[in-house]
DNA sequence: TATCCATATGCAACATTGTTGCACAAAATT
DNA sequence: AATTTTGTGCAACAATGTTGCATATGGATA
């Protein structure tokens, strides 16, 4: 995406446009997947946009307080963002790959799967989480 | 569950029934849901059975490997494991609770539920993880 | 456009969680 | 009992994330 759409879509919400902001925006939204910490600091550098780790953990922790990002655990104990889907808020289908780790969102579920909670438990939110070979995994 | 009782269940399995091992799968086994190495590490301290860090580790590793325990991983990048649930092993419901990360199983998923792959992508496992409020946190 | 202030950034230090290598101890096997 | 195998503890390390603080900067205001 563009710059300036960035901005603007930060602008919008009257947030500020900072480069940090719109560069690991940039990065979250051109990626088709769900990016670890690390992936988007190397992602930045090479696209010549190098952050201070810390200020990157700030940047993707104030994306996913403004809901322009999605931070979801994976496997590995890494949290991965992601700025694709901006799907309901409450069930996040993820399918995350055994071979490479890569992670990315699958279509809505369906709410009438969180039922049966035991007795004074009250249900937030459902996250369902695939494992399996991506398409490149099962070849190699 | 009595030492002697788990000392069984490893001996039956052609495993060394260390002292480490028994202490561990007893914690495991008493506590109502998921324990985090930290929260073992305490227990079984508290009951006078002081493991060293990465002994504890491999330990919960082994029970991991040997199908004695459950590894699953919470919000918060913490694995949690837990003795409790031999159900099936392709899905795995959990409820997570946002206010303390106590974390317990929940009953089968409907196998259904898994479905709808992209082309290309081959299944393995599910994970469901339900996140709300337990009891206790319910009423705080 | 120049000034100012709230806030974003970078740096250093620290915290937590988990891992690796190696020497020694304990179990199992003979 | 001796030997082999496996488990344990210690020290050091690695990866991921956090906190405090000084400085820089975006964007509102003058």
């Amino acid at each position: 995406m563009l710059h300036m759409d960035i901005q603007q879509m930060l602008k919008e919400r009257r947030l500020r446009a900072t480069p940090a902001r719109v560069a690991t925006l940039d990065v979250l939204l051109s990626a088709g997947r769900a990016l670890t910490h690390h992936e988007v600091e190397e992602s930045l550098a090479a696209a010549g946009n190098r952050l201070d780790r810390v200020t990157l953990y700030r940047t993707l922790d104030f994306l996913v307080e403004e809901d322009l990002a999605h931070r979801l655990s994976g496997e590995d104990r890494t949290w991965r963002f992601s700025a694709q889907d901006k799907r309901s808020g409450h069930a996040h289908p993820h399918f995350c790959c055994s071979g490479c780790g890569a992670t990315l969102c699958l279509g809505d579920l369906n709410p009438a799967m969180v039922v049966g909670l035991p007795e004074g438990y009250s249900f937030q939110q459902a996250e369902l989480t695939i494992r399996g070979l991506c398409p490149a995994c099962n070849h190699a």
